[in-house]
DNA sequence: CATGAATGAGGTTTCATTCAT
DNA sequence: GATGAATGAAACCTCATTCAT
């Protein structure tokens, strides 16, 4: 279903040589994983669920292929956040002017989110319940960091070439992805809703918000 | 059958007759659960952490005074939102035109989390860690898709009198809070955000996605 | 309701000198047991059902009256054990022949039953829940062993007189016990049994059992 | 969805493919819990107390093969059932005339007592204490009654014949399973009881009680 | 006398993980 | 590689009992 396996191996630190979703037994739980985590949420997802759910017969088999919870969510999280990348970076870069790729980032995300319901799901739900607690998975904070900061940049270029108005591009930008997010988190009890509507109102809400002032 | 007290009362001393918020060992469970979940979340706040912060020697003082955990967290619920609810009225109220009452809402928002970064942490955490489980958690999901729906209304009757600009209502308000529970779940890990200049940040974002075309 | 206060004192080593059911709380209290024992079994019925029960705030006030769940069953026993034995004695001693004197005691404890099922219920829950550990409670059982013993001299002393016919008395005693018992048992979550039918069918069970040879 | 076994199969090892007392630890629980009920009752007998009989280290073990209490109940109870009618179904069916049935019955219960002594005294214990709460334990009652039902229906058919006196064939097979199961509850506190001789003693009983008026 | 808060032990259950096979 | 039994910690909850007021 998922695919992408046509990216390159990139291992992890993981004993056998195993791409992130080559091997079908991980890939089949990291499967289950958010199909569960997108179910039931980040802490009900447990690995006898998840098992379960990928009809395994015994937890053992996870605790076998991931070095624990925060390995399997690390799975979760990095097979989603390539999905995402392989489907944003060409819709983005598709534009040329700072609205436009603003456009197409808010609709292009609620656009992978009517393909991809669970997927989204899964990972807002695991970063949204990280705390400072686990080392390896404050890396993904860190990253979700990076991509925003990068949109901030591309907005104050924007701002000083005055395609944007004056505002503070980080409130922006969290503004952006909270209500993206809050999208995502409301697709998952309502199926009935319509995220492409969404998008497209969150977009113009975001263009007026940003535009230049005339 | 038989018995029962003469003065017909039959109270259980912290059901019947006792405020939410009024009884001491009540409060100060109640008080401990609120930073226990802004510290820790949701579902690492077990009673024994608590038990622990409010200076109780074991976890059954809790169910003593709480049927339950949902009746703790309902506890919490009800305290937030009476200190909510009495904090923003007035400060709402205290505008006539639609968008000075947008602008305090949010903003009032923001100023309430510097004074209570606690309380509106454990809320945004509670409420957005609910599951269908719980019957009568549900219903302060409901409370809170009534407080937008209000928001709503305003707004639709503001736009009919041409004084927002058009857009679905209830994008913005759920796109508004958004923004402020994102903006409540950075400052629980980062003390040094400065939350009232993102009140005015968020303001002036919502007033330009928000006003009326000249 | 239960009333029978008109009967000695005999007090207990608790603390305060007051009869079984003589004060208002202690009786109350009793009663109440009486009811959940009756209603929930033995082992469900806890401190706290009791005490909301009686229309008490708290279990303190049981375990003030009563110096353990041991001791508050014994009331619970010595009540029901007065009250059987104010009833079925006159009953037994107004007939003269021993056949006459098993149907006496066999539906007069039905009789019994139909008048107070509660409390049959009770102490039938009680006493054959009895485990060896409590010393005090140990005592109920030799009692009830007292009563039984002392039928079964009644019978050998019909029997030697050639008014039964031959048999061993203790097996016969002990299953009329375990019969009317049974009746107790089922009464109590059966409403509609005809509890008074059944002793009369029980009483013919027993006479041609016990019916010399002609 | 996804995955799923190739094999189709699918079996949680412990739930589908064994019988009941078939897997080894399974059958040590089941054995280690008749023997703890036989004990010290239903609700003493804890987990924590089977688990140490079972030589477990732990009642999460008790819990990995069985869902529950209940679930652990209904294997005793299904075990000692299995046993029982295995037992007395033909020592029953080798006699033709309902006297005699009846006698085979009464003493082959009393046989099977002196041979498993714990297994009856846990049945006992359990279907003792059942009250309206568990569904699947009800069932469990139900037949139960449905073996009075049957025995009552031979009962009636041989007092049509005229080999039984008149009488309340239910008041009748109560009376004897009443007899019996109390003489499994002293056979528990009471190693020396002979409780074959009980048998003969209770069979003569209810032949005497049951015998065609000449 | 009466209250009800406090205590600590014990209950069942779920969980992630380990390990022998 | 794969399995599933075993483990021990931790969770919530109920209980009988004690104690200060």
């Amino acid at each position: 279903m998922q695919a992408r396996n046509s990216s390159g191996k990139q291992k992890t630190g993981h004993e056998a040589g195993s791409s992130f979703t080559g091997t079908g037994r991980r890939a089949q739980i990291v499967a289950a994983a958010i199909d569960v985590i997108a179910e039931v949420g980040y802490h009900q997802a447990s690995f006898a669920k998840i098992a379960a759910h990928a009809g395994l017969s015994s937890t053992g088999m996870i605790s076998y292929h991931f070095k624990g919870r925060d390995d399997l969510m690390r799975g979760v999280v990095i097979e989603v956040m390539q999905l995402a990348g392989g489907y944003m970076r060409p819709r983005i870069e598709a534009h040329e002017s700072p609205a436009a790729r603003l456009r197409a980032s808010i609709e292009g995300n609620l656009d992978l989110l009517a393909e991809y319901p669970k997927h989204l799901a899964a990972i807002v739900e695991i970063l949204g319940n990280l705390r400072g607690g686990d080392p390896g998975m404050v890396a993904f904070l860190e990253t979700t960091e990076g991509i925003l900061a990068f949109q901030v940049e591309q907005i104050r270029t924007a701002q000083r070439a005055g395609e944007f108005c004056d505002f503070d591009p980080w409130v922006m930008v969290r503004a952006i992805r909270a209500a993206i997010d809050d999208v995502v988190r409301r697709a998952t009890h309502d199926p009935d809703l319509d995220v492409r509507a969404a998008g497209r109102e969150l977009a113009d809400l975001f263009e007026r918000a940003t535009k230049r002032t005339s």
